[in-house]
DNA sequence: CTGATTGTGTACTATGTAGTATACATGACA
DNA sequence: TGTCATGTATACTACATAGTACACAATCAG
């Protein structure tokens, strides 16, 4: 599913319950033109900016990581976290790049609860 | 260090043993003008793209993943594995943002040599 | 001392990013 | 049945990115 697709989908559900999630109120929500909100929920232009990403992700009560995903980008707080030691996350990406997601669950819940 | 000082600090001293490290001979080799290179060493311009990154990381055998950092960058590979599992990424990531060194080269280890 | 090489100043450009502004046809509904 | 809200088409824009092209003064090498 294309990043359009998704957030037209997750709009058009929240609808149903709730009538104020028209792409004009939403659009009026996360301040951008009604017409911009419909061309991004066709494919008709490229992803919108990190932060309008992330004002639609709340309020549409979606997973900000996710929809950034969708949309082809990194999270910045991610990129700031690996750049401050780039060689060493490279190393521990690229070692979990094949890895199971189990696997990488276990390492997340290591580190939570490990001592270190 | 800045990104640009960084740069002509490496080639210089490749310079002092390698006359073919001038400035104008690195820029033909890479594939850049001379006059954009010698912006880039003097911070004049934003550092160049990561294609470029890299090749000036191959012509001075340095790190490439550590001048895109100095450039602000992280390597696409890196993103895109990122990409492919978002959440679980992010989550791992934020976890070891404050984690020591030595904490997350353990985890590197780990996973290296681990029987996942 | 001269010819090549070096680094740099200045001007320009193409493409991408991230949208706005306005107008319009359609459908709901009171 | 008029008007109000909805989604969309079209045209335009400001700024960033990633450079090129050319000229010029200094310097090094034979």
């Amino acid at each position: 599913m294309t990043y359009g697709s998704y957030i037209r989908n997750a709009r058009e559900r929240r609808r149903a319950r709730d009538r104020t999630y028209s792409l004009r109120q939403v659009a009026l929500r996360i301040g951008v033109e009604p017409a911009y909100l419909s061309k991004i929920e066709r494919d008709q232009v490229p992803p919108p900016s990190e932060a309008t990403i992330r004002r639609l992700a709340r309020d549409l009560d979606e997973d900000p990581d996710l929809l950034l995903a969708m949309a082809g980008k990194v999270s910045s707080d991610l990129k700031s976290i690996i750049l401050q030691r780039p060689q060493l996350f490279a190393d521990l990406l690229r070692q979990l790049k094949d890895a199971s997601d189990h696997a990488i669950l276990t390492v997340v819940r290591e580190v939570r609860d490990g001592d270190w």
